[in-house]
RNA sequence: GGGCGAUUGGCUCAGUGGUUAGAGCACGCGGUUCACAUCCGCGGGGUCACUGGUUCGAAUCCAGUAUCGCCCA
């Protein structure tokens, strides 16, 4: 919009032919113009709810959006990029119908996924997080997330995010800290979270303990062994040689970690043999054969090692049993407190020593390989072990089961609504969360223990002064070293960002909030916690409905990933093509919890979109009639002025209105998209300003007319930037700035009104359509004929009674689109027949209109002139054989007799009405043909 | 093993009971008309994966099959 751009590339001159135009050049060239629209929209204070330049009261109804955080781990990619470009829309739309919308920002500090970034990083400076110390590590965390913030927060403008930056909130925030610590606290008292010894899943490579849903079974060829086990004699002690029992394992380290051997108790083959010990191989621990029901009698031998302190199902047997569960790996998983050489050996290592030992001393029975799952972790791939672990949980049936009453019963929809049946089946055998992470980056865990073990939960930002239990003095006590889950900071999100645990106005004002938007992927890890703490803490669902994108892949249908290097940065298709562009085509795939492919094609048809109706305004704006002043204030158009082109723009503009505002409502945007691409491109500029071209400068035309045409065009193009806005709202905005204003419309778009629907005029859209569709025709039998396109040819036309008027009305734009001159309509089909007969010619046979255009002398076609007589009636015999087949099709089924009984009135009649047509038609044909 | 989704023109996708299934891209032909070649006009191209069922009527609803993908175990 700024005409600082001195381009050397073209002679363009529009830019300041007028001054009194904004000029709008040739091409529409994003770049130049997002920029400084985002800077007036910053600078009017429009995104917030009660900023200076909204137009809402603080009664209006509220309509919030709170941002997925994305993890502050780097840049956004075009996954972000998507679920922003459809918040926004749903919050601009919001805005414009007049309701208080408020777009809260946010970031999340990832604690597990910041950390595994950064010590990618800083192994890169020679360091590690242990050579740095948590100090120390944290202060170079703090530096590194202040880069990553700033890249980000300015992705998101770039994009044009109408978010309220005043509001913004990242998760380590002091507010966001304060509601972790009292959340943390209350689930506490109310006995949802607790602290036990439990077995978790140890990532090594993280060094922590991570949640069920962070593991993910990877299916894996191991090896099974077989090891035999000796049986003790019970008299004398030592083994029995003679007697073992042989065990199958993937994981021979775990030997060491032994406290039972296990059998069905219905085995016969072992039945002998419950209740007497083995002596387990390198520890010499001395451990009983158990019979248990969970023994699978057909894997392996029927007999397995338990291991109860690494290995959920034997955990669960040593329970049972009351068998002791000795750990045997550290932090890294190396192997610990075995009281043999192999501690210290990494597990693999120690894996493969012990089945060489194995088989050195005769014991290794056998080894094949097997196929299996194994659990990774989803940050680091590294093979998750089973650990011991004393750590915070939350018990989560209590939550689970008012979350998926919020859902059965209808307080909180799930967009597609397919999701329902995931959702609930996870909520239904979700097993409790564990809280804790051995990590740095994160919010400290509240909890303080006591040399006598007392349990100290503080809500207080300096902790407790002393010990809940015992008074001992804080100094005394010692402040749980562990971290919390990023899930549970993100699981408070809704209602921390606008002041929880306070009473604010913002909570008040915005909680519940509306909805929802993210992707299907985290519907457990967020969408599912949000919905839990919220209820529980909050008092209320955190929003109504939930809307789930899909995935953004390649044009290949791959993922896009780093590593495959086929990811695409929204930054560079912005810089190339506009946020509008990428907005748009991003949108425009989106189908709800449906992946996407993306790529150039998908691009190019936005962005083609953008400068379509960028010069559609142009010529709006420059056809303006001399009548009317640059800069007069926008009047309505004289009804009695209206001619049917008028009508018709008028009338298919709120065609579209009605499509997109069913889009928005059922939460179908690519709909939206799609209602507006071709209400702009195929209706408006194919035909409307097609139309309206005649009227504007035909010199006979009454200036009144005229300014009617011109205001109509306005009108029109003034309700689809409107519409268009929450989608592309840089250009719409821009475009917008150029048009005539109405004194009561405000200086921005971003908070214009949504339009009303209005009515739709069916009689002129029929009446229109019908002389498009002979417009249609005159084209195809022309191009038939291969006839120049620039000739004038004479037509000559007849058509019902009923049409007459709108043909002499559009008679002259008629003309124009079909190259058609002189154009004649004829009384009745018999002048009709004698004027065409007069001479060669195509005939044109679309429904209730025929035409006969005349083929040009051959002087001015010489080809056409000589063959096309013969290539239109090769085109009319197709015409005639096609339309019979759809006569006969039409007659077969009014003849069915249970059609006209039981198929609704209104269709009856409509099959009526299209046979009489075709019945018509196929007339025609045949009198064209024959003739 | 359980669950979910997809299967529509060469490609990518719309289309959740009503005439003759649409779009963009690609393809072919033609275009220097004063908004736009990031464009305009015209055209070719699909037995809607398969089988059966419900219905006056099925791409659309139901059941099953196949292939692909995802989630959970």
């Amino acid at each position: 919009m700024d005409d600082s751009a001195n381009d050397t590339t073209t002679t363009d001159t529009s830019t300041d032919a007028d001054p009194g135009e904004r000029g709008l050049g040739r091409a529409y060239r994003p770049s130049e113009v997002e920029g400084p629209i985002y800077e007036r929209w910053m600078a009017a204070d429009v995104f917030p709810p009660d900023g200076a330049g909204s137009r809402t009261g603080p009664d209006a109804e509220p309509f919030t959006i709170i941002q997925p955080p994305p993890n502050i781990t780097g840049s956004l990619h075009l996954g972000h990029g998507q679920r922003a470009a459809v918040e926004d829309l749903m919050i601009r739309h919001a805005r414009m119908t007049g309701k208080a919308a408020l777009f809260l920002p946010g970031l999340d500090h990832a604690s597990i996924g910041a950390q595994f970034v950064l010590d990618r990083i800083i192994a890169g400076e020679g360091e590690s997080r242990q050579s740095l110390g948590r100090e120390r590590y944290l202060v170079r965390m703090g530096q590194f997330v202040a880069e990553t913030r700033a890249i980000m927060l300015g992705q998101q403008r770039r994009l044009g995010a109408s978010v309220d930056w005043g509001r913004l909130r990242f998760t380590m925030d002091d507010g966001s800290a304060k509601a972790v610590r009292v959340a943390f606290k209350t689930l506490v008292e109310r006995d949802l979270a607790y602290r036990t010894e439990a077995l978790v899943n140890w990532c090594p490579g993280c060094r922590t303990s991570v949640s069920d849903l962070e593991v993910i079974s990877t299916p894996a060829t191991g090896t099974l062994w077989s090891i035999r086990y000796h049986l003790i004699d019970e008299a004398t002690g030592p083994p029995e040689p003679a007697r073992t029992i042989t065990v199958a394992t993937t994981r021979p380290e775990t030997i060491l970690g032994d406290t039972a051997v296990a059998v069905h108790p219905d085995d016969s083959r072992y039945r002998d043999l419950v209740g007497r010990r083995v002596r387990i191989p390198f520890v010499d621990r001395d451990v009983p054969i158990i019979a248990d029901e969970v023994v699978d009698r057909a894997f392996g031998t029927g007999a397995v090692k338990i291991t109860p302190a690494h290995d959920h199902d034997d955990h669960a047997t040593g329970l049972r049993h009351g068998l002791p569960m000795p750990s045997i790996l550290d932090d890294s998983a190396a192997l610990a407190g075995t009281g043999t050489d192999y501690d210290g050996l990494d597990r693999f290592e120690a894996r493969t020593r012990i089945v060489a030992d194995l088989a050195a001393t005769g014991d290794l029975a056998g080894e094949r390989t097997h196929e299996m799952v194994v659990g990774r972790c989803e940050r680091s791939d590294d093979i998750v072990e089973p650990r011991l672990k004393t750590q915070w949980f939350i018990r989560t049936a209590p939550l689970a089961a008012k979350a998926l009453a919020a859902t059965r019963e209808g307080r909180t929809r799930i967009v597609p609504d397919h999701f329902e049946k995931t959702w609930e089946h996870w909520l239904t055998t979700i097993r409790d969360w564990n809280l804790s992470r051995q990590l740095w980056w994160g919010h400290r865990i509240p909890a303080w223990y006591c040399p006598d073990g007392h349990v100290s939960v503080s809500a207080e930002i300096d902790g407790p002064a002393a010990c809940d239990v015992c008074a001992r003095p804080v100094s005394e006590l010692n402040q749980d070293p562990d971290i919390f889950d990023t899930w549970f900071s993100s699981g408070l999100w809704p209602f921390s960002t606008l002041g929880w645990p306070d009473d604010t106005p913002d909570l008040r004002r915005f909680y519940p909030t509306s909805v929802m938007e993210t992707g299907y992927d985290i519907i457990f890890f967020w969408v599912a916690r949000m919905m839990m703490l919220g209820i529980e803490l909050a008092g209320a669902e955190p929003f109504h409905t939930v809307t789930l994108s899909g995935l953004i892949r390649d044009p290949l249908g791959k993922k896009m990933s780093k590593t495959k290097g086929n990811v695409v940065d929204p930054l560079a298709v912005m810089e190339e093509a506009g946020a509008d562009a990428l907005r748009f085509a991003l949108i425009h795939g989106a189908s709800a919890g449906q992946d996407q492919r993306f790529g150039p094609q998908k691009l190019e048809l936005a962005r083609n979109f953008a400068n379509k109706l960028w010069n559609a305004a142009r010529f709006v704006l420059g056809a303006r009639p001399a009548e009317i002043a640059p800069g007069a204030p926008r009047v309505d158009p004289d009804e009695d002025l209206l001619g049917p082109v008028e009508r018709w723009i008028r009338s298919r503009a709120a065609a579209t209105t009605d499509d997109v505002d069913r889009g928005i409502a059922e939460y179908q945007f690519g709909e939206v998209t799609r209602a507006l691409y071709d209400g702009i491109w195929s209706e408006f500029c194919d035909w409307g300003i097609e139309l309206a071209k005649v009227g504007l400068t035909d010199p006979e035309a009454s200036p009144e007319r005229r300014a009617a045409t011109w205001w109509t065009l306005v009108d029109a193009l003034d309700r689809y930037l409107r519409l268009l806005h929450p989608v592309m709202p840089f250009v719409s905005e821009a475009i917008w700035a150029a048009l005539p204003r109405r004194a009561s419309d405000p200086e921005l778009l971003i908070v214009a009104p949504w339009p009303a629907a209005a009515e739709r005029d069916v009689t002129v859209e029929a009446g229109v359509g019908a002389l498009l569709e002979l417009v249609r025709g005159i084209r195809n039998a022309r191009a038939e004929a291969g006839i120049a396109p620039g000739l004038w040819l004479a037509v000559d036309v007849a058509l019902p009674a009923r049409l007459g008027p709108v043909f002499d009305d559009l008679a002259p734009a008629v003309g124009r689109l079909a190259r058609a001159r002189p154009l004649v309509r004829h009384a009745d089909r018999a002048a009709f027949a004698t004027a065409r007969g007069a001479r060669p010619g195509l005939a044109v046979i679309v429904g209730e209109v025929e035409a006969d255009v005349s083929l040009p002398e051959a002087s001015e076609n010489s080809e056409a002139a000589a063959s096309g007589g013969l290539v239109d009636r090769s085109r009319l015999e197709k015409e005639l054989a096609e339309t019979e087949g759809h006569l006969a099709a039409a007659q077969a089924r009014l003849a069915n007799e249970a059609f006209t009984a039981k198929a609704p009135p209104a269709v009856v009649a409509g099959a009526r009405a299209s046979e009489a047509e075709l019945r018509e038609q196929v007339a025609r044909l045949r009198a064209r043909v024959g003739g």
